[in-house]
DNA sequence: CTGAAAGCGCTTACAG
DNA sequence: CTGAAAGCGCTTACAG
């Protein structure tokens, strides 16, 4: 038994006003009579009338859904940047659609094409906010959007994290320390962020005026594996560095385990430290020092800018920077 | 500088045809000569034309979109299901629409009612899809949906994983270690599953005729900090086991830093047991027991059987369970 | 404060 | 193989 869905025509039809009327009390606009707004009111209730997104979004143009485009779907990071970027959705009234995608796709440019008519507007989530030509599509066609990169592109809204700061703040930590051996774990080489944390690193040192040594930098790639294969490579040189920083926390995870498995003790022996404060840092043994990103405000801030652009509140151009912070646990510690 | 962007109209114009026609090759649909068909394409190309959803959502009543329905937003659980039914949705043409609910809160039911027209059908998590007045929500207005749950209800299509089997066999396990004292942790209460790998474990004790023994299970919440806390209390009771079997992974990484924390070896003084075999299991030190959830197929299939229902291809009822396997790392091993 | 008309860009059902 | 007409359920722009 399939129930036609009731439609404004009957809510109006019922109430005894105008289609038109019905419309005005749903959109919250004013200049409708108290006892009207009731009348209106009772009647959707009394046919369990909910208002048809589609031919809305036909109507006016709009479709109170933005969506967001990722790469790296399994991250901690993703989850958190969607849990933050929801609730501002959700305050709103949207409804938040999600779509990775993998940066080097050639299907890209017509997979998001397709999506355009489909949501309001876009959050570009690195490393894929950094991608040309899709910036390029998303600029042609009009199409709202803020950027969450470390990097600028025109005069798209512009969110970063100030992650060079706080990666040459983590290494200076390690130096105060006492360390002088600080191996080094690069980042995925498509994120603008491993280039920026790589950069804090050796900006510390050179302000301390310790020689960048090269043996002591693994080029990663953002996973536990490939952390745990760089810091066996540290850990087995002839000469092994007292302190591992990794560019994120499963990165260090894999320098935890390399250690652990050839019997390195941290942190005595061994300091280790990781970057993004994912939940994983709080729960390794022993917990581990690392820097928290703000993700969750720079999802809110990315998804409240978008907001404001999508209802004209948005004057000028919008470049805003958030800070990362030093989180210190039980990983690290003075050398011995 | 805003263009407005081209539709079906305009590409008919250009083609020499009618809207019909262009509809026709944009759906695919036979009987248009290939000439002309090439025409169209053509027309559309030059135009940069993509169909308009929404004009397309009320003509058809069809969004080609659903909808994703959940609790606990920040776990490794969720992020799988999103991968997995995300490649199915894209196999099909669809898109997906992500939305958290708290199972215990009062606008649930309306928040939901108001998201009906904005998917063809939804995807159902535990343990919303335990929530008996959303599933007659969603039977009341004939809305296409597939449960993910230990519980059948109605005649949706349902979906479940063997927990029960998995608890037992984990049991089982580390009864032919040589363990006797086994030490639960119990998942979420509001959680099916929870139930099952209780009972799992209850059976295993009983089929050995060893007496079930109060003290030795705790209730958890499927959170880090709880497995801590109830590994604590399970370990400085005054006859500690030499197995602890928690309930999710988050929780065994719990036991973990509470073990390490006294100064408990692992697996030498005591063994420790996870479920769901997420990527922290992997991860941890030493690497976790775990039980290994085919979460990613379970959510392929659960994405697979919405998509059949939305075609019309699935006939007759639908109830499936996937088993979940063992898989034994490093964590446990034989008493001393 | 309220309403009648036109139109958003497609698909459906039908005709030829 | 192709097309003309009607209609999906709203909003916009205008009138009173």
């Amino acid at each position: 038994m399939i129930t036609r869905r009731s439609t404004i025509t009957d809510v109006a039809r019922l109430a005894g006003v105008s289609i038109k009327t019905v419309s005005r009390v749903f959109n919250q606009e004013p200049n409708v009579r108290q006892s009207t707004r009731d009348k209106v009111i009772a009647a959707a209730e009394t046919l369990k009338y909910r208002p048809n997104q589609s031919a809305r979004q036909l109507a006016s143009n709009l479709t109170f859904v933005i969506g967001m485009l990722y790469d790296n779907p399994n991250s901690d990071y993703v989850t958190e940047v969607q849990y933050g970027a929801l609730q501002v959705c959700r305050e709103n009234g949207y409804d938040l659609l999600i779509h990775p995608c993998h940066a080097d796709s050639p299907g890209l440019i017509d997979d998001v094409s397709g999506l355009q008519h489909r949501v309001d507007g876009f959050i570009v989530l690195q490393p894929v906010s950094d991608i040309l030509p899709l910036n390029q599509l998303l600029l042609e066609n009009n199409i709202p959007c803020v950027r969450v990169s470390q990097r600028p592109f025109i005069q798209f809204p512009w969110i970063s994290v100030g992650d060079m700061a706080a990666a040459e703040q983590m290494t200076e930590y390690l130096l105060n320390l006492g360390h002088r051996r600080i191996g080094f774990i690069v980042g995925h080489p498509e994120h603008g962020s491993s280039h920026d944390r790589l950069a804090g690193y050796r900006r510390a040192l050179e302000r301390r005026d310790i020689a960048f040594d090269e043996d002591l930098v693994e080029q990663g790639m953002f996973d536990y594996e490939s952390g745990y294969t760089c810091a066996r490579n540290l850990l087995l040189s002839a000469e092994r560095p007292t302190a591992i920083f990794a560019s994120n926390d499963p990165m260090a995870m894999g320098v935890l385990s390399a250690a652990h498995e050839v019997g390195i003790e941290i942190p005595g022996q061994l300091s280790v430290a990781g970057f993004d404060d994912s939940p994983l840092a709080r729960h390794a043994w022993p917990p581990l020092t690392t820097v928290r990103q703000p993700i969750t405000e720079v999802a809110r801030l990315a998804t409240d800018v978008l907001m404001q652009k999508l209802q004209g509140r948005l004057k000028g151009d919008f470049d805003h920077r958030l800070e990362a912070e030093l989180v210190r646990r039980a990983s690290t510690g003075r050398p011995n």
